[in-house]
DNA sequence: AGATATTGCAACTTTCAGTTGCGTTAGTTG
DNA sequence: CAACTAACGCAACTGAAAGTTGCAATATCT
């Protein structure tokens, strides 16, 4: 057993500096955009140390934005049922405007893996709303709902929808709209 | 004026050649899968040509998915409100689940083409989808929403967001969930 | 038929992914 | 501190696919 780590690794900081240069890349330009020859140069690391870690690029990719999307959602606790929910559809709209938001939720034009990381994503985002529900069931302000993943689901797709899709106004009165009317079917 | 077409062409038959053969390989593969040699050996011509006229293999792909999109978005009338609404929401989902309507909706910042095609793409869809519901209205169905189009707007979004970002099942009972919500806010 | 635009063909260059062998550096252990 | 070894750097590769160029062949219009 006493294993004690075989880890020889100066590993951690170069793996840091690999992700986080994939990253700003991602950010600017989109994940089509993301050249190995260049990842290396960015992050001052060899071009053959990145392919040891990763077997190619999009591996390289997924890695990057996992580690991204690791970074725990947090789930809003401001006591109130209302604030919460708006708080947390406020970083839903965050994200879907933001670049780096937009070039991890772009669908297509990237690798399967990417696709396969989305609905994990988004499920940990639904698992937050949900705590947030049932925690206001717990305080009495509300009825338990039948399906609360489902009424986040509904809440969420719009945002996202008006940022990937019409281009229409992702503004308070928007979210705010989307709020009641989860609210109002609880 | 007289101006007649100092065209020299043989070349709208070409033309539809090459478009076609890229369809029909984001169809069954996706616009990743799209190679320029390929589609000049399947339309049965030669690589120069095609770079002849399309700039660079982006702008290929992109006069494709163009020229599928301008086929005009049926209007179902089938004399009832759900039946029509099934129809529109059943239309939505086929070309959300289909990979040339990833192709063409996916948000990807490559094109700034697509990007201004999408909206204009959607408000055709709510106009229709708000024709439907204007003809209910005449037919004494329903009484008249104060905005029509949110109403579409937040039964469509859902449908688009299970095919691009959770993966979501899209069948007949979650369609007809989205629709009995709109018929009851009605 | 003759002029001209369009296409075919083949041999390039360029870019980027991914590989390989070997020398070098930096942690780990005694 | 010395030796061992895993991790890294370096350079020169291969391979696939994008994009280019000059010239010959062919279709279309007048």
């Amino acid at each position: 057993m006493s294993k004690s780590e075989p880890s020889h690794r100066r590993g951690q900081v170069v793996e840091d500096k690999i992700l986080q240069a994939v990253i700003d890349v991602i950010a600017v330009e989109g994940t089509m955009a993301v050249k190995v020859d260049d990842v290396a140069a960015k992050a001052g690391v060899n071009k053959t140390t990145i392919y040891r870690r990763y077997p190619n690029r999009d591996d390289l990719v997924l890695a990057a934005v996992l580690a991204q999307a690791d970074i725990a959602v947090p789930i809003p606790n401001l006591g109130d049922l209302r604030s919460d929910l708006l708080a947390m559809v406020q970083s839903v709209a965050d994200t879907a405007t933001s670049s780096l938001g937009r070039a991890l939720l772009s669908a297509s034009a990237t690798s399967p893996e990417l696709d396969a990381m989305r609905p994990r994503y988004w499920h940990q985002r639904f698992a937050a709303a949900t705590e947030i529900i049932a925690r206001a069931v717990d305080r009495g302000e509300c009825a338990a709902p039948d399906d609360p993943a489902l009424l986040v689901e509904l809440t969420v797709a719009p945002i996202h929808f008006r940022a990937s899709q019409t281009g229409g106004d992702i503004g308070d009165a928007f979210l705010q709209m989307l709020v009641d009317r989860l609210v109002a079917s609880l």
